[in-house]
DNA sequence: CGACTCATGTAAGCTGTTACATGATTTA
DNA sequence: TAAATCATGTAACAGCTTACATGAGTCG
């Protein structure tokens, strides 16, 4: 349940319609949470129906027309609620490091190309990422809505860290191995248990 | 589409039942993809019709009673295709960063609390790694298959190294945070567009 | 007017979550 | 034989993704 309170965060910082929030959550703040545009109207039209929302007055036709929306004291109520609740943190789900066991299993082939590819598409975000920070945060402006604010951006930057430094280490890793560990179709997978985190405790 | 490919994977290192599996993505797998029972029966099913993985022959009912599946040729085949096609990396999903960037606008009252015990929670899991690495990758022990799996096994011990520092920095900020920054519950938010990523650019 | 863009929406399908149901096996 | 546990499932729902639909304004 956290796309209706981050598009409440969103509205917070500054009443916007639809299409404005979309764009929003393609930069700052789909940095921790994307979402569609398909997504943002369907909560939308929810949390005005729950009267956390309403939208701005203005004449017209629904469609096709601009209409913003601001929060109500409803919705910063359930907001200051759902930050302060306790929520466990929830075992990530990276479909690169499943991919990366499977191919201990089915082989290295193929998968390197993609480890590059990532590593640049990480080290682009952590250079953006770096651009925010000096020019937001340089020095003076501490703010503690300002400190807050740079605490999850430090976040990004050194997530952005270390994949850049984790895929590093990966390519360096794979340049070592012998060329093709694949092949082994039907090979030794008898005695792969005695191995790893990767393997069960 | 993660979850039939890994569940091939777990397969491939060792043909299961369905709670065998479930049990196995309680522990080493499911660090890094989670699921439930329901998800892998349901799976598990999907994957009997298309004839990548097969029941092991086991007479009697199929209600309550063990059924061991082993991946075929073909489901081996469709793993190395995913495994080496390009898949572009998706922007983290973290409700805390989330919170936290709330906590900026309404307050940051109550937060601090779950933010020690994330801390805690993570500081456990960094430690539960190293014993498996202490464990499992000692020297020697270098096939190739040992030093993919000792990779990613490096990924959960650099990220839980991540958070640890990321949340021990987060809280001696707040430490030093005027005791209260909430309460501002109609103010300033005028002008709260002149920061950050937490802003737009 | 025709094409393009802006803006809001609808619909279908898939994944993941939660709650519950049922048969088989063990043990008190 | 009653209760607990093991093992496999069913059903309903919520969230996210993808593709498509529709109206309104703008520009050639």
């Amino acid at each position: 349940m956290s796309l209706p309170h981050a598009i409440l965060t969103a509205l917070l910082e500054k009443p916007s319609s639809g299409l404005e929030l979309t764009r929003r959550f393609d930069r700052s703040i789909g940095y921790f949470w994307s979402a569609t545009h398909q997504q943002i109207y369907r909560e939308l039209g929810r949390l005005e129906a729950e009267g956390h929302i309403r939208a701005l007055p203005s004449e017209g036709p629904t469609r096709g027309q601009k209409k913003a929306y601001e929060v109500l004291p409803a919705g910063r109520a359930e907001l200051a609620r759902w930050t302060a609740a306790a929520q466990d943190p929830k075992p990530p789900r990276d479909p690169l490091l499943l991919r990366l066991r499977a191919s201990a299993v089915v082989g290295t082939e193929g998968i390197e190309a993609d480890l590059r590819r990532h590593l640049d598409l990480h080290a682009r975000q952590l250079a953006e990422y770096e651009e925010i920070e000096a020019r937001d945060f340089g020095p003076g402006r501490d703010s503690a809505q300002d400190r807050v604010r740079h605490l999850v951006l430090r976040a990004g930057i050194d997530l952005e860290t270390f994949w850049t430094q984790w895929l590093t280490r990966a390519l360096a890793e794979f340049g070592e191995l012998p060329p093709t560990v694949s092949g082994n179709h039907d090979a030794p997978s008898g005695d792969c248990d005695a191995t790893a985190v990767t393997q069960e405790s």
